[in-house]
RNA sequence: GGCCUGGUAGUUCAGCUGGUUAGAACGCCGCCCUGUCACGGCGGAGGUCGUGGGUUCGAGUCCCAUCCAGGUCGCCA
């Protein structure tokens, strides 16, 4: 049987600086015991820190003998009197002190566990995640986690500040399967009837600025059931606001004040505002990608002119079937970037879709060109020179139609970064990206689709060619990326009820399609809407950030692994038959178990 | 679904072109030690080499399949 706490009670926390001479009670885990013979001491840890508890085997026997029997883990409670240490220890906070024990209390024992609860742990995270409360003992997770909480509360400190209101929407809502697949939940009322967990809070949101809320926020939950990746897990958190009155401006600042409160107050980082800001067409023409990481230079630049009348097929015909020739030049990356590196980025960019990669390797005194058998006379010089190129760089081009060069040389152009490390540590830098296509055209079926949910507001100039010229058709939208990461994503709603009937038509729905998946929300705006829009930053990518962590697991208390299972609990999990007639359910594929 | 990487004591790893009894460090257990703090000293226990098949006189090592984990592409309006 293990103690009991009977008249004591915790003083302290063990991070927390003592003075010598007061008597005080802490409670923590064991993480260390360092037996001397006949001296012990105990290393005692809990959320704040650590500090040290002495027993004297001259001094009380009993004390001694108990904390003598204590090992890794064990919950102890202690009860004593603050001294100065014989030696120092300036490593940690609490060095100067310890506690000399006249009452220790040993609450429960524990196991060995299956790793060791050390701050720098080398231990493979599928054992931690299956023993995920044990390594949420570890420190730096302990800190992570509770950084989070701070930027939720800050978060929400700056809102209600501003006035808005804080509304729970519903987490059981009708599956409107567009976009990402939704996560199901069967009804045993209803058989054969299913709820949709909220990929977002979007259309209850918007359904709140029609009731005149004005201005709405939610730490909301949101499910998707797609594959995950370090910065995507199934389920997460989105810091989800909406304003009614306003237009584009008017949302971009409300967030850019919210970045900046929590970089002052969770980091002390002053970040400058108005954030920087990008349209859509300079991000992808400059980065090759709409969440730039800015950190780095190595921008795209377009050599279609200097090689359109080259020798070189490769980059003629495309820029005959409408396409460029596209470059980036990585510095002084020549000794890194051997040939056989090049031949690994080429086999790469291959994988993600280009037919190939040509190369200008500038070592020694002349530069080694892939194409140079096609050029003229100091054509390649003449191209070099243009985009900066200098000795001891290397230049990667690809040619092709701009859908297949810009996203592989924004690709690429991180990769190389990544392999150079030339990404500076520390930074934050921010961007907005705005002017979002309304649509983009299905490669296979030539049919226009709506890049962002089909409520987004069109551009007030581009109104004119929603019937006649779909690509010159521009959203106001406005995504805010950190570090080259999405941190949020955000519109203008159409509140018009005769234009979201016409962009419905534009996008090719019917009316009985219209009115099935979108009904209500449609005569909702029948009943008037102020102007309204807003945005949804995810949580869990920025306290990663901020945290310098590199997976959300990291900033996720019991996070989900690569195939969305749960490793300590083992979900998801198959249910009785019993429990599936209930609902009316038939199991018609399993996985192999 | 595709591609890449990994899986050997509790943990992290080593284990060569296949060859005796699979090693180290940390952890764990026992004994000793009154100022340690990465404590120290002595001794000890601990392994279906992810799983299944194949090649071979012989497989941790080679081949095939499969499972698990991570990364990435597809996917994520």
């Amino acid at each position: 049987m293990a103690d009991n706490m009977k008249g004591l009670k915790r003083t302290h926390y063990c991070g927390e600086v003592l003075t010598a001479g007061e008597t005080v009670t802490v409670g923590g885990y064991v993480d260390t015991v360092r037996d001397k013979g006949g001296i012990i001491f105990i290393v005692l840890r809990d959320r704040t820190g650590v500090v040290q508890l002495t027993f004297n085997e001259t001094t009380d026997k009993a004390v001694f003998e108990k904390a003598s029997s204590c090992h890794s883990e064990y919950v102890l409670m202690a009860k004593g009197v603050v001294r100065e240490r014989e030696s120092i220890n300036e490593k940690i906070a609490t060095g100067r002190v310890e506690i000399f024990v006249d009452d220790l209390r040993i609450l429960a024992k524990a196991q060995t566990p299956p790793f060791e609860i050390v701050d720098n742990t080398n231990t493979n995270e599928e054992l931690r995640l299956k023993y995920r409360y044990l390594d949420l003992r570890r420190k730096p997770l302990q800190d992570n986690i509770i950084k989070r909480s701070k930027i939720a509360k800050v978060a929400r400190d700056y809102f209600y500040e501003n006035g808005f209101i804080e509304i729970e929407t519903p987490m059981m809502i009708k599956s409107t399967p567009e976009g990402a697949r939704d996560y199901l939940v069967p009804s045993r009322v209803h058989p054969g009837k299913f709820y949709a967990l909220p990929q977002s809070p979007q259309i209850y949101k918007q359904l709140l600025m029609i009731s005149g809320f004005d201005r709405y926020i939610q730490l909301a939950r949101c499910f998707r059931d797609e594959d995950l990746r370090a910065d995507r897990q199934p389920e997460f958190t989105q810091i989800d606001l909406e304003m009614s009155f306003v237009d584009v401006d008017d949302i971009m600042e409300m967030g850019e004040g919210l970045v900046k409160r929590l970089f002052s107050e969770v980091m002390d980082i002053d970040i400058p505002t108005p954030l920087p800001r990008l349209t859509y067409t300079d991000a992808m023409n400059r980065y090759g990608s709409d969440k730039p990481d800015t950190r780095f230079g190595m921008e795209i630049q377009d050599i279609s002119d200097m090689v359109k009348s080259c020798g070189f097929g490769v980059f003629t015909s495309a820029i005959e079937a409408g396409g460029s020739v596209r470059a980036i030049v990585a510095k002084n990356a020549a000794s890194v970037l051997t040939r056989k590196e090049i031949d690994k980025l080429t086999e790469y960019v291959r994988g993600i879709g280009a037919k190939g990669l040509a190369y200008v390797r500038w070592v020694e005194d002349a530069p080694n060109c892939s194409f140079a058998k096609f050029m003229g006379e100091g054509e390649v010089e003449a191209i070099l020179s243009a985009i900066g190129a200098e000795k001891g760089d290397v230049v990667l081009i690809v040619a092709d139609k701009n859908s297949v060069t810009l996203p592989t040389l924004g690709a690429l152009r991180l990769k190389v970064a990544k392999q150079l490390d030339i990404i500076p540590e520390g930074k934050f830098n921010f961007l907005w990206i705005t002017e979002f296509p309304f649509f983009e055209k299905d490669e296979e079926s030539g049919e226009w689709l709506a890049m962002h949910h089909p409520f987004t507001m069109p551009m007030d100039e581009c109104l004119q060619y929603l019937d006649t010229n779909p690509e010159k058709v521009f959203a106001k939208a406005y995504d805010l990326v950190l570090n080259g990461t999405e941190l949020s994503s955000g519109s203008i709603r159409i509140t018009d009820y005769e234009l979201q009937q016409k962009m419905f038509k534009a996008l090719g729905l019917t009316d009985e399609e219209i009115e099935a998946k979108f009904g209500f929300l449609v005569d909702a705006y029948k009943y008037g809407a102020a102007p309204h829009g807003g945005m949804g930053i995810g949580l869990d990518r920025l306290a990663m950030i901020m945290c310098g962590a590199d997976s959300l697991r990291d900033v996720t208390a019991f996070p989900k692994v690569q195939n969305a299972s749960e490793l300590m609990s083992s979900c998801p999990s198959p249910v009785d038959k019993e429990s599936l007639d209930i609902l009316g359910i038939a199991v018609t594929k399993k996985e192999e178990e």
